[in-house]
DNA sequence: AAATAAAATGGACTACAGTCCGTTTATTTG
DNA sequence: CAAATAAACGGACTGTAGTCCATTTTATTT
C-alpha cells in the first residue's frame, strides 16, 4: 500500500514500456485512419449505433486490420479517450497540490476529485459505457485504466487522509475506494440519470455525504 | 416515498396481476421442460458456457419457442432465481421484524441485510450475473426485480432509521440506497471477489462500516 | 538492388443472439 | 363432434462480434 500523500498515477496511459517495438509505417497510418473515422461515425450516428464492421468499411479496410490494432469496440474508445483521461489526471493532480498547499484536507480532496469525476463520467458517458461493457474490468487489475488510476487516485487520498487523522485508521481503504467508485460504473450512472432522474448536482452531494460521514465518523 | 418503518415488497416476483391469461397446456409443459433443461444444462456446463441454442436443442424445442418464454438469457435465469429471491425475502421481512420487537435499531437491520445480500450474491453469483448483463438493470426501473426490490428494502430502511434519528435527515435516501447496493452489481462484485481477492467477511465489513459511518455522523 | 524475414492486410468464416413467419396444436364455439 | 380461432411451434434467416489464414506490403540484410 502506498502511504504517500500524493498518489501518482502512471503518465502516458497506453504506452508504459520503452523497449516496444516500433509501428510499421502503414500500420500507424491505419491507425489514425481509424480513429479518425470512428470519431468520425461516433458523432454522425452516436457510438451505440456504429459497429466495428461499419468502421471498418468507412476506413476503407479489413475487419481483421481494424481487430489487429483494437481488440474490440471498447478498446478502440479506450484509445479515443486516452488523451482526454491523461488531461483530467494532469488536472486532478495540479489541483490537489494546489489545495494540499492551502491546506485543505485530504476529504476535501476527496469531495473535489469526485466531483469533478462526476462531471467526467457524464461528458464521456458513451465511450466509457463501451469500455466497460467488456470484461476490460476484470482482467488483471491493471487493465482496466478508467478504474485503475481512479482507485488510485481514492485509495491514495483515504490513505492520506488516514495518515492525517482525518478518517478512523480501522477502515479498509480498499474497499471504500471500490466503494465510492462503483456508483460512477456507467450502468448504475446511467440508472440514476435516465430512470432516476437525478441531476449531476445530486449525484455529487449523494457522494459528497458518504466521504462526509466517513470523515465526521468517530475512530 | 415510502415513511412506514417496515417495507413490504410485492409477493410473487414473477406474476403480479390477476387477469392473466391462463397459459396453454402445451405452452405451460414447455416451460417447465425449458427450465429443467436448463438447471441440468447449467449444472453440467456452468452458466456461461451455455447458450439459447443449446438449451432449445437440449430441451427439444425451437428456438422459436425458448425465446416466446424468455426474451433472453438473462430473463430465463431470472426466472430461475424467483423462488430463492421470495424466500430470501421472505426470511429478512421476518428477521427485520423480529429484530424490530427486540428493540434493534434501524441500521443494525440494514447492517444484517446487506450481510445477508453478500452471501446471497456470492451464492447465486452465475445466474446474477446473466441477470445484470442485459439492460434489465435499465428498464423503467421496475423491471429489474433483484434491484428493485432490495433496493425497496434498503431505502425502506433508511426511511425508518431517519424518522427514528438514527441517521441525518439531510441524507439523499434514494441516493444512498442506490450507492450502498452499487458495489454488490456482480461485476464489481466479481472483480472485488476474484481480482482482489476480498473475502466475503471483508466485503461485508466494509459495507457495514459505510452504514456505520452513515450512523454515526452527527446531522 | 534483390532476397529474405517479419508484420500487416482483407475478407471469408465461425459462433451466437435474436427475429420472422408458415405450419401445427390446443381450446372454444355452434 | 366439427369448425373456427387464437396461441404455440420450429427452424430458417438476419445481424453482429470476433477469428483465421493465404496474400501482400514493409523493413532488413547481403
Amino acid at each position: 500500500m502506498e502511504s504517500k500523500p500524493k498518489p501518482i498515477p502512471l503518465g502516458n496511459l497506453a504506452e508504459t514500456g520503452a523497449d516496444e517495438k516500433v509501428e510499421r509505417r502503414d500500420a500507424a497510418a491505419n491507425r489514425t485512419l481509424i480513429l479518425q473515422t470512428a470519431v468520425a461515425l461516433f458523432d454522425e450516428h452516436g457510438v451505440s449505433d456504429v459497429n466495428m464492421a461499419d468502421i471498418a468499411q468507412a476506413a476503407g479496410v479489413g475487419k481483421g486490420t481494424l481487430y489487429r490494432r483494437f481488440n474490440n469496440k471498447g478498446d478502440l474508445c479506450l484509445a479515443l479517450l486516452d488523451t482526454q483521461m491523461s488531461e483530467f489526471q494532469e488536472t486532478m493532480l495540479a489541483q490537489m497540490r494546489q489545495m494540499t498547499a492551502d491546506g485543505e484536507t485530504y476529504m476535501a480532496q476527496l469531495g473535489m476529485f469526485l466531483d469533478a469525476l462526476v462531471h467526467f463520467t457524464a461528458v464521456h458517458q458513451p465511450l466509457l459505457c463501451e469500455i466497460q461493457r467488456e470484461g476490460l474490468f476484470l482482467l488483471s487489475a491493471t487493465l482496466s485504466l478508467p478504474h485503475f488510476w481512479q482507485y488510485m487516485t481514492v485509495s491514495g487520498l483515504l490513505q492520506a487522509a488516514t495518515t492525517a487523522g482525518e478518517i478512523s485508521p480501522e477502515l479498509d481503504i480498499a474497499y471504500i475506494a471500490d466503494a465510492l467508485l462503483a456508483p460512477l460504473k456507467t450502468d448504475i450512472f446511467r440508472f440514476q440519470r435516465e430512470v432516476r432522474e437525478f441531476s449531476l448536482e445530486r449525484i455529487s452531494a449523494g457522494l459528497r455525504s458518504l466521504t462526509a460521514a466517513l470523515a465526521a465518523a468517530p475512530s
